[in-house]
DNA sequence: TAATATTGTTAGAGTAGACTAACTGGAGGT
DNA sequence: ACCTCCAGTTAGTCTACTCTAACAATATTA
């Protein structure tokens, strides 16, 4: 299965979630992403299949290595991109929303040049 | 109608072939963004529906007002983001492609931070 | 214990945007 | 005049992703 913009968000948001509170349930993301609970549901369940995340008998969603991976990279991203919007004089919320965006448009190549010229220059 | 990423793509190619012929066809832009020639098709009429473009007789297709004042910020937006990626060190292919994803998330705000930054670095 | 609330799933629909196959209609070459 | 090529359209399919409505199963609380 091809890697999607929706399911880096969504394993972004388990990331999240996961580090505030022991347990993610589904409805916690629904919540946060103010999507509905069937999007997360079948979401989730693309996710399980794709090898990102597990679920167990209670419902706690958990990130697999692979998964894992994704979310931090992503995370990253989103931080990072935030900030250098933020350096350019963009208010926190557009530089959040913009870079939720961003993040998923960028190369690796792009992402590790970005990084290289933030670390040097913060 | 609200404007969308393939919109935006379908204007700056339209913006782009009106640059270099003095017609542009359906098939120009097929050819030029591998796209088939039904799915031009239909975009075409959703633009014109939009009001973004006019289709003559012969089938010609030209940019009204608004449709060029898309195009034209999105082909610009499209060639500083290459030009500032590539300056971080990105080679010119990757630049292009990453920038064509990009210049569809980037909000005017932080299009004019990024603007006034890069003009300040020229 | 019985009623209610919460969580998650299933079923069905809708939009955006791509595709192939097949058709139409016009332009040129023979 | 005929035939073929080319451009564009129509019809139907597909994937990704969202939604609402309705239902099932479990948890909470009166």
């Amino acid at each position: 299965m091809k890697r999607l913009e929706s399911q880096e968000d969504y394993l972004e948001k388990i990331l999240q979630i996961s580090q505030k509170k022991e347990s993610v349930h589904a409805i916690d993301i629904a919540r946060e992403m103010s999507f509905s609970k069937p999007s997360v549901s079948i979401a989730m369940n693309k996710l399980k299949e794709a090898g990102y995340i597990n679920i167990n008998e209670k419902g706690d969603i958990s990130l697999t290595e692979s998964g894992k991976e994704i979310a931090q990279k992503t995370l990253e991203k989103h931080i990072v991109l935030t900030k250098m919007l933020m350096y350019l004089g963009v208010d926190e919320a557009t530089a959040m929303e913009d870079a939720c965006r961003m993040e998923h448009d960028i190369s690796d190549k792009t992402w590790e040049a970005i990084k290289k010229h933030w670390d040097e220059h913060k």
